[in-house]
DNA sequence: TAGATTGTTAATCGATTAACAATC
DNA sequence: TAGATTGTTAATCGATTAACAATC
């Protein structure tokens, strides 16, 4: 387990990488440098070195990184060379949002498989595709299909419930909608995707 | 300017905090302590006295923090005790998706004021409440109305111009739905949504 | 008073930057 | 070769943690 040990802070940078280099891919650049990077990212030079040097060594010297090969390298490192699948827990406003409306996932390497929700009016209705499954049914489907990943579209009063029950039957990464931290074992990834956090880190800068 | 050299990283956790300490009033729970607060949010005891201390002191030696006292002093540092208005920019199924289906903003301090986009078959149109806006029109609303935040929820491609139109007319800070880094002056705020950057910073945890 | 918890200092730890030899 | 850029080392910088006097 070659890169198992990356400290966190990097990790965190690697699909920023990503995702200007296959921006630049598609406008049919081929090399780019950890100049380059740095500048259209805001970040500095050394440090894109010193990040992608954590996982080998990518590039050329007086040339640089050729965009193609550094995007095949960072996917394989960000385990992000195949298609996720993932369940949505809530098919309220905001999971019929996602669903829906969220058009991103399928082209990155991301699939619902699966949308599930406690309440009897909803289970059984559709939700564009999908038939939305009681969350009852959830431990088994996970259990079955060894599904990893889980979205969290409920209100903060259930959040805490539903992680425990994902985690239960085996999830191991939850990207969390509802506006609540969740305890959950060291060994288990969260990420946080509520807005007003991110809203309230600028207007501290705003003055009133 | 009292608060306004801290660090972003503490600065960064500022909300977190807010928003905790809300969860705990909604419940009515009156006193809580860093290390409660530690346990809850996952941080040590002392980093959250320690972010604390950089603004003030809020708390009481051998009791703890009255939660309404701080959370009102939180809300006053991070500037979220009054109404911010924002516009959405892309009225597309991503913008649809936040103005229809995300109902956490109002009572969090934040409202939608306008939505804009610039495909001339949308414009006119209702999106929900909103007559959706022609963009040309953006710089004389933005300087018109004095509004500082806008939301970006246009395609990858059109982002970075958009953003160059917004700051242009005097908007601060910007939350970016689109899925590409953008490059700003170092006194404008972004914040960035992407939800398929979270879950790469998960599945290098996974394995594959 | 005894117990608890703050705010703060000093020590530790980790991350970023600057600089440069290696080399394409 | 001359110019450019990498990968890496050492120095700097900043953030976190541990510990404790102050005090409620």
């Amino acid at each position: 387990m070659d890169t198992k040990d990356a400290p966190y802070t990097i990790v965190s940078r690697l699909p920023i990488y990503l995702r200007a280099l296959t921006f630049m891919a598609q406008k049919g650049q081929e090399i780019t440098s950890s100049q380059e990077l740095g500048r259209k990212l805001g970040l500095s030079p050394a440090q894109i070195r010193k990040d992608l040097s954590h996982f080998g060594e990518f590039g050329k010297q007086g040339t640089g990184y050729e965009i193609e090969h550094l995007q095949q390298q960072l996917k394989r490192i960000l385990n992000a060379t195949g298609k996720w699948q993932m369940i949505l827990i809530g098919a309220g406003d905001l999971g019929r949002a996602i669903v829906l409306h969220y058009g991103g996932f399928e082209e990155r390497g991301f699939n619902i498989a699966a949308v599930f929700d406690r309440d009897p009016h909803k289970i059984g209705q559709k939700l564009g595709q999908f038939e939305i499954l009681d969350s009852q049914l959830i431990p088994q489907y996970v259990r079955k299909t060894g599904i990893k990943i889980a979205i969290i579209a409920v209100p903060a009063s259930e959040a805490h419930n539903v992680a425990e029950n994902l985690i239960e039957a085996g999830v191991k990464a939850i990207l969390n909608y509802a506006p609540i931290t969740l305890s959950v074992p060291p060994e288990i990834q969260v990420q946080y995707m509520d807005p007003v956090i991110y809203l309230q880190r600028m207007t501290y800068y705003l003055g009133t």
